[in-house]
DNA sequence: GTAACTGCAAATTCTTTGCACATAT
DNA sequence: ATATGTGCAAAGAATTTGCAGTTAC
């Protein structure tokens, strides 16, 4: 199993969270995948490696993680999304509910958004998730054939 | 119980669905609420007219009222909640983690972001839902305090 | 050594579904 | 008259929790 990233082993250390072999195969898992993975699919992946992985243990996982801010969940329709949570790599989610693809869009274009809310509301944002339901490039483009 | 607003009613017969007494309450109860509603708080509230009426009616009549675009759902958390899909008056949801109460904020700011996502990726929003976490303004003034 | 964590099973919460009866058109 | 909708109870899906045993520190 690779090393678990400086972060994420400080993070745990630092808030007096002990660095547990499960917890640093969830954080590996989603180091290692390219697109935001469910619980479900989480746990699965583990379990290949190690039999008694369980889905309580991926939820109390993900759970410190995302207090951390190491992770970043993201709800889509009735379910939880996780993925790392990268510095200034903000981002937001178009689905297409065509084909039910995930693109990712950077969210550079949420700035102004985010500091009118902090302008004109006073609200302190912590986080901002956008997720836009709609067509694809590619469902819309065979949907006018 | 107040006439069912002309659209909804029109809206129904239109598709082929039944005006029942059921749409008609889950209809007015969002119409007059201020906020919006969990499936939970709609049911309780017209029940205290109609014991009979349950959550199964409830969820199948938000169902048909956002399927005509009537009602439009935003998730929050785990839990679905309701309101009138107005019109151009599209808003978005600030919900404050420390007291939990939520800010509706107008759309206005978030029509060149989905400008973008249509030019630059070519796709096709159909919804935009955008849930910000932090911290309200009260909240914030009495933090600092 | 001991507080924190895991595994397992059972419980919760939100939402959907099957079916017999009721009702809108 | 009859297809559609409702009420009730039971099923489903995602997530959480209680507890006894395990492990990181």
């Amino acid at each position: 199993m690779s090393a678990m990233a400086r972060t994420a082993s400080d993070a745990l250390h630092t808030s007096g969270y002990r660095l547990t072999t499960q917890r640093q195969m969830v954080w590996d898992t989603l180091r290692l995948s390219k697109k935001h993975l469910d619980a479900e699919a989480i746990c699965t992946s583990i379990r290949r490696r190690n039999p008694r992985f369980n889905l309580a243990t991926t939820y109390r996982s993900l759970e410190v993680l995302e207090k951390l801010g190491l992770v970043k969940q993201t709800r889509i329709g009735e379910r939880g999304y996780y993925e790392l949570a990268e510095e200034g790599q903000d981002h937001y989610h178009l689905v297409c509910d065509e084909c039910g693809s995930t693109l990712h869009i950077e969210g550079d274009h949420m700035v102004p958004v985010l500091h009118h809310i902090t302008d004109e509301h006073g609200f302190v944002v912590s986080t901002a998730d956008l997720v836009v339901h709609g067509r694809c490039a590619r469902c819309q483009a065979r949907a006018s054939r």
